[in-house]
DNA sequence: AAATAAATCTACAACGTTTGCGGTGAGAAA
DNA sequence: TTTCTCACCGCAAACGTTGTAGATTTATTT
């Protein structure tokens, strides 16, 4: 089974192989004569561009490219599965990348965008990521990126991200609310300025609205470690009486904890989480959350990536609204 | 910036374009001395040789295609990340897509594929698929298909799947052993090869080993149907003393309909599940459950994979072995 | 009828690689 | 000297497409 090229229907047509191109493309020089018998005949054979040649010929490649620290990853899951849906949509293919969180990793990955030259990629940086140069080169290349989720913490850059602080602000006030007094805090990696934001915000607003509870923050990644460090809060005296979770993660470390030590919530101790939305109703009560959704996110920064193929788009940050979702932790 | 090419290097050497190809390759006709000359100015000048010129030429893309249902997905996800990596070590992109379990969109993405000249593609297909012309075209223009997870149930292409019979029969005898009596079982789609396996594989073990045993099935997707269909069983008198999930979203159905009627487990109702293994791991007790690794899988399927594109292997099945891990819940 | 304009179409050169084949020297054998 | 064998290298033709510039036909004007 061979190709069918331009060659081909130029040649069964008798026509030439630009005419078959532009008829193709219904350029205005074309007669809508032709224009239909190419047409017509590039159907039956079933004619389809070769997307190398195009691709070497015009330097566009049309696939955009995605680095998330990991795939098997809830939140990054459901930002994958809205990026590649809307841009089948438009005509895009999705080139996905896990830098595993490392920064030796996420600079291949990123060379290797380069060299298939993306046209343009969404990226999470990794938690080593200090160096923005790599990401730099890919802009030197005219492929623009949009970071979501984790971003870089400097200017200058298409950033699409949760509303950090409004989560943990929300967060903040339902613990308020309930009249909780010691909040026993669970943050990712200290060196990601979403760990950093959340943490400013719940800080900031318990101290400024409830000026007498006690907070106690970690920074920790994995389920394992998160298991640990709350079996020991949970130990000493006087006890937490809210647990909050940065994320998923987080969560099921606490809840793991949470059972070991036989504790009932919300009777015993309450949690609260941000997350996607799926960990917390896995559990019973339903855990209450903040809402962030990697789903939206993912429409979001295509959006936001259109715009900067298009128009060259000041750099700017779009961020995503969270709510809280009431489950029964709290 | 400028992507270094073939010519460029070529001009500063003043030799032949042909002459650096050639060196850069470790092409004998070329003399050690102009190779380290051409190599060293390559790595000077950051050359990368284009992919799309490479692939128009070589017709050879270099691009392994995944097809699954979603990505958001416990077992797919960590059977990609599998096969990302491998992948990439042995110099493959992935291009990955989502088939949604609609038919239509099984078929577009084919030709996504197609049109991309994939050398190689991981499927597991969907629901609805039941006419498998559009995986053979692929196989017309030469590009080895290898199926995984849900195979289809004809002969004649290569599957990589889970043990699927081993696993109900383990699951079988894992409640066999617990001198349970009566069973109610949830299992996935009919459509699919792998709930009609499971299901048999499960029925007639208990039938044979445990005449007495009384099985109550159903065939459903999802975790509201799971816990619709759960509760009415528990519901039921008598009530079943173990409840069996193909899958883990009828585990976490199942769950849901144990914790609304307050039951304890393993005290008043048990619970074995077929699974990945994270989902189990979240509950207290954890759930006991047969595991079927995707990550395993995915490095299984590449190495089939590998051997399909090197010599015409013939048609095989592989099958990845699954055993019991016991949490607490049987 | 000739000149001009408009509508269609074609030729050709890229894009960056790979590769078959032919060409150049230098030394060895005749 | 001539011929042959090498080791080394260059030429040029692809791969399938697009875009520029020019060629042809047809319609319109003078």
């Amino acid at each position: 089974m061979q190709q069918s090229t331009l060659k081909k229907l130029s040649e069964v047509l008798g026509i030439s192989i630009s005419t078959v191109s532009r008829a193709l493309k219904d350029h205005p020089d074309i007669s809508e004569n032709t224009k239909t018998k190419v047409k017509e005949l590039a159907t039956a054979l079933e004619y389809e561009p070769n997307n190398y040649a195009v691709q070497l010929r015009t330097r566009q490649s049309n696939v955009l490219g995605i680095l998330v620290p990991s795939i098997d990853n809830f939140f990054y899951d459901s930002f994958i599965a809205a990026v590649e849906e809307d841009a089948r949509l438009h005509g895009y293919s999705v080139m996905i990348m896990q830098s595993r969180d490392k920064a030796q990793l996420e600079t291949s990955n990123l060379h290797l965008f380069r060299k298939n030259m993306v046209t343009g990629l969404f990226a999470a940086v990794s938690i080593e990521t200090d160096d923005m140069a790599p990401f730099h080169k890919l802009e030197e290349f005219k492929i623009p990126v949009v970071f979501i989720d984790r971003v870089p913490e400097v200017e200058g850059y298409h950033k699409v991200c949760l509303a950090d602080e409004d989560a943990a602000r929300i967060a903040a006030e339902a613990i308020i609310e309930k009249k909780k007094k010691r909040v026993f805090a669970l943050f990712g990696h200290p060196h990601l300025s979403i760990s950093k934001i959340r943490h400013a915000s719940l800080k900031d607003t318990l101290e400024k609205r409830s000026p007498k509870t006690k907070l106690d923050s970690v920074f920790l990644e994995g389920i394992a470690e998160s298991e640990r460090a709350t079996i020991e809060a949970l130990r000493s005296k006087p006890r937490p009486d809210v647990l909050f979770c940065m994320g998923d993660m987080h969560l099921i470390g606490v809840m793991h904890a949470v059972h070991k030590l036989k504790l009932r919530v919300p009777d015993d101790i309450s949690v609260i989480s941000i997350s996607n939305g799926f960990i917390p109703t896995l559990y019973n009560p339903r855990v209450t959350y903040v809402e962030t959704s990697g789903f939206k996110l993912g429409k979001l920064a295509f959006a936001q990536m259109l715009s900067c193929l298009r128009n060259d788009t000041t750099a700017e940050q779009v961020t995503l609204a969270s709510m809280l979702v009431e489950g029964g932790s709290l």
